[in-house]
Formats: structure tokens, C-alpha cells, sequence
DNA sequence: CATGAATGAGCGTTCATTCAT
DNA sequence: AATGAATGAACGCTCATTCAT
């Protein structure tokens, strides 16, 4: 079945979905209404998407991906390590802001769907990918062994993505601000310690 | 409405609803399903909670209530640091192990009762109290202020209960004990560093 | 999931079914239209029976057991073989009489659903047990071989119930006394061909 | 609003309709597959018939139209009455096998409109005059009474309509066969006996 | 207090039909 | 005349909740 090729609709659909979805969970996001917010007849929902799971996946999927571009982007650039975590660090929490609606109501759903460990290990490849070259590059030293430092990788992105989707929209832009400064902080203590610590070798 | 004292027929309760809600996560478990499997009839439910969202309110709250408990327990005892820390990684990850079928399905029933975030903080307050004591007897040095301290605290929490709830049940004995062991060496590497800088002052 | 045993209420939907899904057959039945007609709630009609398809099954089959246990109740009585072939029109065109709404509706979902083929071949089973043990007992003499008779028998059974579901309602006594005279008649000509040829043997 | 006149489009509609009534049924028939397997696009469809019901009515009548009309050239041949019964065997299976995809499906809609009694009604007077003709012509003599012949002929044509209808594919053409075999042994029966008789006077 | 049958609102989904292109 | 995306009413079915027993 060959879908039409209103892209414009599509992601009028997609957005509605997003919000919907993100105010109140899979399970209870009805197609009624996410075809109310999207201006279209429920029916139509289904012109474009196969069914209620199928609307989901895509939904969730379309900003992983737009992540793991992004994050190649940068890996890709000519910039300095330094410079690329920043960018990294801005892109991703802006991310995570314009996904914060889905956020809170798509871990269970997204680890039904297999959706969430495949998009989670391919962000810490590229992650490691980008230390790696940088490492090549002398730009740093190295802190811990692969294990140790996937692990932090790990529980690190975990913990942004859940703080961010447990915080309410209306503190959401304070929240970003602070986890942003945080994470440059704890950078700069990272570098300083790499610095130091490389130094001391 | 008053509520009955049978407290061995609510736990009863509880118990099942914590298995069915894990099972399948809120929206899916049926109210039918959680009274069959505490072998109860369905209307009996509504004796002992108001309704579905109270039951999963306190099943959830259950837990919680055990974590801080356990963690008050542990900071009142006479271990030493090392100790105590040993202690609260043992317990901490064998509660998110009994509370694994649940972790997958709440974050987002949860954060929408207003579960999640203040038992988060309040479990948070107890861990920076622990620090403080062992600070005070000279166990520990301190290495970052109480904001940074505070952000990295939140976001290993955050990161170890959502990587524990993207676990597909059969793994889940091997990542726990994966995770013990990570979090262990990370603890000596924190120890060794805290050391060496706490000696370079 | 045992059922309740509310038999009078399971009879009365029963009775709503076999009216509505003869009135509009049944792709075009609906389960609201037969809870209405049974003066209950359409999720009670779940309460009884699994879904739209058992529904009809049970509702099909019901009429096909009584056609069963009447025809082996005249088989096994001590009525003289004319007595026999009179009760079993009688009891035969009572019965599709009664079916009448249904029958129009049900062929293509009965065969669908292998309802008919299984009862149609016992039905004719039976038959010709009567015909056997009439016989044995000299009451018949044989016209045709096994085969010839079957295939009459099956046809005929076939005419008689096709012809009975294309008659609207409104001619139905009529149609049902016709078809009772045509066939006292006919089975006349075969009793009078079957003593005339038996004599000549 | 008046037709277009592109009747090979409207015949593959026809030819199309017939092909997905007899493999679903009436009701779970789309416009959409039927408009698939016409290589037309859906709204089309409405150019060249009012609605579904229409393109049913349509594709029944057609099949009755054909069997009326090779009924009608087989009365006006030369050929004997022995002949005759033998050619309309053959013609009147060879329709029933060709239209057995939708026999199954059509029963009820067709009851429903007005479709079956007219055209069984039809053919059945022209049977019967094909009777009279060959009587006039001394071919045979009469057996029964008109309405006792009647009451057979309806019979014995619902009968061989709903056994076919009932026959899954894959046993069509040995089934097809079976019921030929066995009408010419029927018939020849009947022919003997009526030589018989008709010798006796 | 316990029961479990009854309720009925509301879900995801289908599809005959329309109509702008 | 042909298209096919859009429509929205209506379906089968679920299940939180109630209440007569």
C-alpha cells in the first residue's frame, strides 16, 4: 500500500502525535484526539500511518534520529574537542527540550517496541567514536578503561533523558538552563582533571 | 468510606497489583486480573483503594517507602564509609531488582501522580546526609560543591533506574550484576581520587 | 472464565440473535441492535458468550441439536414407518418455521464457520438409519442404491431449506402448509410406487 | 446521471465484483479491492454504478441472465428431449461451477433484494415449458400433476444450488462431477419409469 | 464485608462515499 | 471521465466501576 505523498500533512499528524502522546501517555492518547490537534478526520490518521503503534514508533523514531545526525554533524566537524562537547551539549538538551512532551510517556512503550536500547547504544557508539578520534588527536587523555567509561556514558544519558521527562513544562526552560550550566561544570572539572592527571603521566 | 482492617488481605492486594502493573504496565493491567491473582473478587478491590489510580499510587509509594527506610537504616549504623556505601549499592540495586517489572511500566503513571520526584529528592537528601556525616568524622574529602555533587547524585540515580527498567526480565540478573560490579570499581576509583587530591591539600 | 448461569438471560439473547441476525444476517447485525432486543447493556452479551462469531455458532447449532434429538426421538418410537415420515415432516418444517429468520442469513457464515456440512451429513445419517431399520422391518421396499439415495435425500433437504429462507415473513404459514401438502403428497406417490414396484418383485 | 459507455471498463468492474463477492461475501467486500483487481482507482467504481449495492445487483443478475438465456436456445433447438435434459445438465453445471465463488456469499443480499425468487421463478416456467413441448411432441408422458411437478423441479433446483454453494474450491470439480453422474442416473431412472408407465396406459 | 454480573462510555479501526483536482 | 485522499459514522469489543444479593 503506497502512503500519499502529503509530507506537510504527515508531519501535522506526527506533531499532534508528539504532543498527544507526551500529555498523556500511550495507552490512554486517543487517535480522536491527536486527529482533533492535527485539524483532519480520525480516519485520515490512517492514511498515513498503519496503525496506533506504527504512529508511535515513527514518532519516537524520527527524533532519535534527528539525534544520531546531529551527533554525527559534530563528530564530523573540524571543531576542537572542547568546542564539539559544547555543541554537543547544546544540541542534545535542545533535543531533549523539543521531545520533552514524549519523553515522560515513551520509555515503556519504547522498550515494548524495541525501540529504546537499539537508538540508546548507537547515541554511546558515535559518543565513543567522537573520544576516540579526539583521543588520536592528543586532545585528551584517556580516564578509564572501555568498560568503566561506557558505563558512565551510560548511566549518565540515562539519567539526563529521566530527569528531563520527569520535570513539568512550565519549569522545563529553568531545568534545561541548569542542567546545561551543570554539564559545563562538570566538564570543565573533567578537562581539569584530564589536564591534570595527563599531566601528571 | 472506612477502610477495613484486613491489612494481610490488602498486602494480598498489593502484591498482585505490583506483579500485573509490572506485567503489563498501567494502562494494560486490568483490575479483573489484579483480583484474580490475589484471588479475591474484582469488587472487593474497591473495599481497600479508592479506585485504579490509588492502588497503583500505593503500590509504588510501597517501595519507595522500603528504599528510604533501608537507607535510613544503613546511615544510622556504625559502618564505616566504605562500608555503608557497599551497603547502600547492595541494597539499593537488589530493591530495583524486585521492583524491576514495575520500573518499566511507571515512569510516566508515576511522574503524573507526582510519584516520582519528591520521594527522588527525599532519597537524594538522605544519600547527601550520609556524605556529610562521613565528611564530618574526616572519612571522606569533599570534591565538588553541593550543586555539582547534587547533579551527578541525581543523575546516576536517574541513569541506574532507567537502564534497570530497560532490561527485558530474562537479562536482568546478569545486568544487576553488571551493574554491582561497575558501580563498585567507579566507587574505588572515586576513593582513590578523593584520596589523592584529599593528600595533595 | 466460567459463565454465569443465568440461563434465562443467556436464552434471551439468544432469541434477540436469532431475530436480529435474521432480519439483516450476519455481517450487518450488530451486537448493540441484539443487546437491545435483549434489554440488556451490549457488554453483557460478553458476559455469555466470547464474541459476535460464537454467538452465532451457539445461536446455529441450538436449532440443529433440536432438529438432532427430534429426528432420533421419531426414529426410535414405535410409530409405523408412514406414522414416521408423517411426524418427521411435521417436526421438520415446526423446526424451519421457527429458524425461518435465520436461515436467510446463516448459509454463508455457517459454512464459513463448518456448521453446516457436519450437521446436514448427520442429519441425512439418521435418516437413512430410519429408512434401514423400515427395512428390516418390511415396511419399505429399496427404489435406488445407496448413492441414488443420498444424493435425492441431500437434494431434496437442500431444496426444502433454501426454499424455506427465500420466503419473506409475511408468507411464511403459508409457504410451510404448502410445502407440507406437496410433500404428504409426494411421499404418497413414492409409498404408492413403492408398493406398486414391490409388488411386482 | 447517465452511464459512460466504456463497457469493457464496466464489465471488468462486473468481472472483478464477482471475483471478490464469491471470495469474501457481500458485506466484507470493499469497493477498494474490487476497484484493485479492476485496475481502476476506487471513485471510479461510482461512475458506472450507484453504489455497492447496485454493483451486486448487477453481477448477480448477470449469471441468472446468462442461464435464462442458454435455457431459452436449448428449448428452441431441434434437438430430442433426451438431448435437452443432457445439454442443460452440462449448461446448468458448468454455470453453477463458474458462478461458485459468489453462490456462497450471495444467498441472503440476493433474498434480501428481490434478486432469487423472480429469476428461480423464471427459469423454472421456462423448464416447465420445455416439458410441455416435449409432451406435445410425445416424448415423454406427464408423471405428476403441475404443482406436484413443480413442488420437484424447485425443489431439486434449490437443492443442487445449495449443495454447490457449499462445496469449499478445492473440492468444486469432483463435486461437480458427482452431482452430474448422479442427475443423468436420476434421469434415467425417471426415463424408464416413465416408459414404464407410460407403457402401462 | 465479599461477591461478580451488569453497565455503558469510549477505544482503535474500517470503509462506502464524496469531491477537488 | 478518472482519480484517490479525505471523511466520519459505525463497528466489535474492553474494562473501571457499581450495587443487589
Amino acid at each position: 500500500m503506497s502512503r500519499p505523498q502529503d509530507l506537510a500533512k504527515r508531519n501535522r499528524i506526527l506533531d499532534a502525535a508528539l504532543q498527544i502522546f507526551g500529555e498523556v501517555g500511550y495507552a490512554k492518547a486517543t487517535i480522536k484526539d491527536i486527529a482533533r490537534v492535527a485539524d483532519i478526520a480520525p480516519g485520515t490518521v490512517y492514511t498515513y500511518f498503519a496503525d496506533k503503534r506504527e504512529l508511535f514508533r515513527e514518532t519516537v523514531q524520527s527524533a532519535w534520529t534527528e539525534l544520531h545526525t546531529e551527533l554525527d554533524r559534530i563528530r564530523r566537524s573540524d571543531d576542537s574537542y572542547p568546542t564539539k562537547l559544547s555543541r554537543l551539549r547544546r544540541t542534545g538538551l535542545a533535543l531533549l527540550k523539543r521531545m520533552h512532551p514524549i519523553l515522560n510517556g515513551m520509555f515503556s512503550e519504547s522498550v515494548r517496541m524495541d525501540l529504546f536500547n537499539v537508538n540508546l547504544e548507537r547515541f554511546l557508539d558515535q559518543l565513543e567514536e567522537l573520544f576516540m578520534e579526539s583521543r588520536e588527536r592528543g586532545e585528551i587523555h584517556e580516564l578509564q578503561d572501555h568498560r568503566q567509561r561506557r558505563f558512565l556514558l551510560r548511566t549518565i544519558a540515562c539519567g539526563l533523558l529521566l530527569q528531563i521527562s520527569i520535570v513539568d513544562a512550565e519549569h522545563l526552560d529553568a531545568e534545561i538552563e541548569r542542567l546545561h550550566e551543570d554539564l559545563e561544570r562538570n566538564e570543565q572539572s573533567w578537562l581539569d582533571m584530564n589536564r591534570m592527571l595527563g599531566g601528571n603521566r
